[in-house]
DNA sequence: TTGGGG
């Protein structure tokens, strides 16, 4: 087993390697015939720079999926190589095995996954427990980074980093997946087209069809959950994505805007690392969120200092109500109740005032309502539709 | 073969 810090003397030569798995990319399809991930290593001869093992299996089922931060890889005959000033390690499917295996310390030695041709040896086992031993005392990669960003702060055609959690995935359409990841904090609101003639082209969603409600009922009512889009290249993400449910640094995110929401893609640089409920940045999230509710309660951040907001919802009856999200009232699970929310009108449909009213004289009018967690349809009907789009309208263009 | 990144 070769330690990692003599792997740069051995170019073009198969080795054996085993070490602690730190990063890896997200699992997509390469310009060869093979899927591909990128894993970042370490080990206690060194940590920095982390060695990067470059994976190509046809199957990206077999690529190794690595569950939880510290599991252990062991890897051998990998082909060592250089690129410009970096070595780096070649795992091919023809010569290489890989096994993974929990670095929690324990005296069971059975991987958790393997490739199909890896045989265990007893020899092996030392080196599993001395990197078990090793990891106790080891303070691995914080989630910090110059680039990490929250949701509050994304830019469009950025590429940044960011600590959050991820709570499920999704395929939307064919061949395309969505991740679903959030932070605790309101993505910037987006200006929007006031062109009454193109409002009804406002979409509630990114995704073209209704989400499961068993993906709904488990996203969080304060705080953006953010789209973030895997195109076809990354296969079926939803079979071999294993991070769901847990706090990640994902490196490499590129944002846009698409009908005034924000969405994120998923690129080749894309990368995961995985980290602590007690990682400082995590525990950061979770703190910024408990002091911001204990603040201001279930309203959008960047509603904190328009006044005008209050002033005018104050006009309803439910006063005494505590503020809630649209997201509430998504997870609501009864089939009636009554909610106070500080929202964005985005569109109104009809768009001509001459519309509002049916031949029979009935208006029915349906306005598209935004807070950061959410948009929905809301009907304004019967004799009081008229006055409750004026106050509407108000919200809408600032006349309050 | 493929990949490699601030």
């Amino acid at each position: 087993m070769m330690p990692l810090r003599d792997v740069k003397d051995h170019p073009k030569r198969k080795v054996n390697l085993i070490g602690i798995v730190v990063e890896f990319s997200i699992p997509r399809m390469s310009e060869g015939t093979d899927y591909c991930t990128i894993l970042k290593v370490v080990d206690r001869s060194q940590q920095s720079p982390e060695l990067s093992v470059n994976v190509f299996i046809d199957d990206v089922h077999q690529l190794p999926h690595i569950r939880s931060r510290r599991d252990i890889i062991l890897l051998s005959c990998v082909r060592i190589e250089r690129h410009k000033q970096d070595v780096y390690a070649v795992f091919n499917k023809s010569f290489s095995s890989f096994a993974l295996f929990d670095g929690k310390c324990s005296s069971v030695f059975s991987p958790y996954q393997t490739s199909p041709a890896f045989c265990l040896l007893d020899s092996d086992k030392p080196f599993i427990t001395s990197l078990r031993n090793w990891c106790l005392t080891f303070q691995l990669d914080p989630g910090i980074s110059p680039y990490v960003v929250s949701l509050n702060d994304i830019k469009e055609r950025e590429y940044v980093d960011l600590v959050c959690k991820v709570l499920g995935v999704c395929e939307v359409s064919s061949n395309e997946w969505v991740l679903f990841i959030w932070d605790g904090t309101d993505v910037p609101p987006l200006s929007f087209n006031t062109k009454l003639e193109e409002q009804n082209s406002t979409r509630l969603q990114i995704e073209s069809v209704p989400l499961p409600t068993s993906i709904i009922s488990n996203f969080p009512c304060v705080g953006t959950v953010l789209r973030v889009i895997a195109d076809q290249a990354f296969g079926k993400l939803g079979y071999h994505f294993h991070s769901i449910g847990q706090w990640v640094r994902i490196r490499n995110i590129l944002f846009e805007v698409d009908s005034g929401l924000w969405k994120g893609f998923l690129t080749c640089a894309s990368k995961v690392r995985l980290l602590s409920e007690n990682d400082n940045s995590v525990a950061e999230c979770k703190r910024n969120l408990t002091e911001r509710l204990s603040r201001s309660g279930r309203v959008p951040m960047s509603s904190y200092h328009v006044s005008n907001f209050i002033t005018v919802l104050t006009l309803t009856d439910y006063e005494s109500t505590k503020f809630a999200t649209l997201m509430d009232l998504l997870t609501f699970s009864k089939d009636k109740g009554r909610f106070r929310c500080i929202v964005r009108v985005v569109a109104i449909c009809p768009s001509q005032v001459k519309d509002f009213w049916s031949p029979a004289g009935l208006s029915r009018i349906r306005v598209t309502l935004e807070d950061p967690t959410a948009r929905i349809h809301a009907l304004l009907c019967g004799e009081d539709a008229v006055m409750q789009l004026y106050i509407l309208l108000m919200l809408k263009f600032g006349l309050a």
